[in-house]
DNA sequence: GTTTAGCACTCAATACCCACGAGTGCTAAC
DNA sequence: GTTAGCACTCGTGGGTATTGAGTGCTAAAC
């Protein structure tokens, strides 16, 4: 699958050039920008075969060359060297990363604009997965004669909470006393290990507040469901409408619903969870008809070495990896970094 | 300041066509379209007038007229009627109000989704203000060995939480006695109506525990003070991108980098709270320059009658205001009421 | 006095044409 | 294998003509 040197040469002058420009990039274009040692003429003759063997197409006959999916794609695997970051960019982070935090949510979302802001495109990041975590403490507090609130703070540092109805017989004791149970059966426990003996041991504990097991047993089967449907940071989108390729506004319009769609992206991110590394997903490879023309990369953090989420950048196949890449995984160590100290060295 | 039927008619006629079309109207299309029983030699004549008093301009002279700024302010304050609701769009109301919520985040988005919906411009929704509902319970919950996580549910259905920083030497036991105290102290009173003396109160009772005193001061201090900065519901940008008068993608751009600032967004709706019935801004009303050509129109909820939150529209000037002012005056009924139930009657 | 028909005028939008130039592929010479 | 030369393609940009919607004004009709 490799070519040779010099239409390696070649190919990474077209890419870096596209790159940098948006336009098609000619034979001339090459041999008087990159000093390559060969004339146009015997460009023209490579670009000829890079187009026969797909890593590059012409959008009419008298344009120069642009890459294909193929063409980023060897790109992105045999040619691209990482481009450093610089000491501003260095010291930005460092700061933005060193600033008082307050919660997790805070965390995520100065990641997300640092994301944007570095890449210029837009950015995602994927809040930490509830199921890994454990439950540190469960609280059903009344808020009116037929409502509670029941509180979860996970040792992730998240805090989940939902009203729920409740019969109107009971009282502010029944809730504490449900809380107790729940908190000597959860406590320390993850999500995911949540099993039905488990839940046994909570009914039958619970027998003796028979008229409101149900209700708890709902409660609980319910969280379980729904956590996953949380809420992604995504920002930056403005930066995506400066590129060029979003010029017209259908293509905006189309992207943007796309975006709207919250669920789809989360999809798009949590695929990744969990991969080694930083992964980069070129058009059609994102497994989406409309975003066709765009490009993402993706990388995961993790917290106590598991993975628990993930963070990605969202821009025209045009996009300029070599630093989105550098970003991205510096951004995921730091992430992780902050996230450990944030919540202690509490581990179990 | 009002002027003869006529020229009324006319106006009224201008408007109607313009936003239905978005193109300048001319004095043949209203008197084909809207049968007046005048010669369009006539409307020309009136049109002329209207001109002069400011109510419509041309765009250049072989154009037909828009209205102004002046002549939509005309418009809804003596022009407009209701246009009520279809059926369908009732039953949609009806459906979404009455499906199963958890918490109030979840009914506002639902309300935004509807507004953006029903609307088919851009949704903002304020969610309440937590200065004006009261502490119902607060906890501390150890997180780390220097982390605790302070969670506080208030009676209107939100729940507050944020990571704080705490020496090492403290104990869980020591969590649970600030718990206590701050729950003995705080339950039932508003964050608006904490004052210094409660403050004194809450540091005289936990005077034994003093070397955490000051954290808990802080930490108080910082409750108060954050908490307007927060999330706004925002839906239905991409409805706006369908207008015509956002067929450039700069105008877009602009639009977006102001719908960014959630802060900005905030402050807008926030002017708004406590009004009466539903208020229109069109064009400059709206003090914000780039929002020139925009209009909004805004109606504030509330909850056991104080107004706590308010939820808008933002649309080109050219927007139906018939239609918007009736969505956003049912949804605030709807809202209201929906919170009503949600958080009980559970009154004081 | 008000309304209307007629008419000349304006001006954005559209279509069309043409020249330009960037870029190619091919051929033949080096 | 490399390069210079050349004919060919085709999108772009600028200029011009055409069109048509709409106006303001004037004079006649009501």
């Amino acid at each position: 699958m490799r070519m040779d040197a010099r239409k390696q040469d070649i190919l990474l002058a077209i890419i870096t050039d596209y790159i940098a420009t948006a336009e098609p990039v000619g034979s001339r274009t090459i041999a008087r920008k990159y000093r390559l040692g060969i004339s146009p003429a015997t460009i023209r003759n490579e670009m000829a075969d890079l187009e026969e063997m797909g890593y590059i197409e012409q959008p009419h006959t008298s344009a120069g060359r642009i890459p294909s999916e193929l063409g980023y794609r060897y790109y992105v695997d045999y040619l691209m060297k990482r481009q450093e970051l610089t000491p501003e960019e260095e010291e930005l982070i460092h700061k933005s990363y060193h600033q008082k935090v307050r919660d997790v949510g805070e965390v995520i979302q100065r990641t997300g604009q640092l994301l944007s802001q570095l890449t210029q495109y837009a950015a995602m990041v994927l809040p930490p997965k509830m199921g890994a975590s454990s439950f540190k403490y469960i609280r059903l507090v009344q808020l009116g004669p037929e409502q509670a609130m029941l509180v979860a703070i996970m040792d992730s540092g998240t805090v989940h909470h939902r009203i729920i109805d409740i019969p109107s017989g009971i009282t502010s004791e029944d809730l504490e006393t449900i809380s107790a149970v729940l908190n000597a059966k959860l406590q320390g426990r993850t999500m995911d290990s949540i099993k039905l003996t488990l839940v046994k041991e909570i009914y039958f504990e619970l027998a003796k507040h028979k008229h409101i097991i149900e209700l708890a047993m709902e409660l609980l089967q319910d969280s379980l469901t729904r956590q996953p449907v949380d809420r992604i940071y995504l920002g930056g989108i403005l930066n995506i409408l400066n590129q060029p390729e979003f010029h017209n506004v259908e293509k905006v319009k189309t992207l943007l619903s796309l975006l709207e769609q919250e669920s789809l992206l989360c999809n798009l991110l949590a695929d990744n969870v969990g991969r080694e590394g930083v992964t980069v997903r070129i058009g059609r490879e994102i497994r989406c008809r409309q975003m066709s023309n765009c490009s993402m990369v993706v990388a995961t953090y993790r917290l106590k070495g598991r993975p628990v989420g993930s963070i990605g950048v969202l821009g025209p196949t045009r996009m300029d990896y070599a630093k989105v890449v550098t970003v991205v995984e510096c951004l995921t160590k730091n992430l992780s970094r902050a996230l450990e100290t944030l919540l202690g060295s509490g581990d179990k």
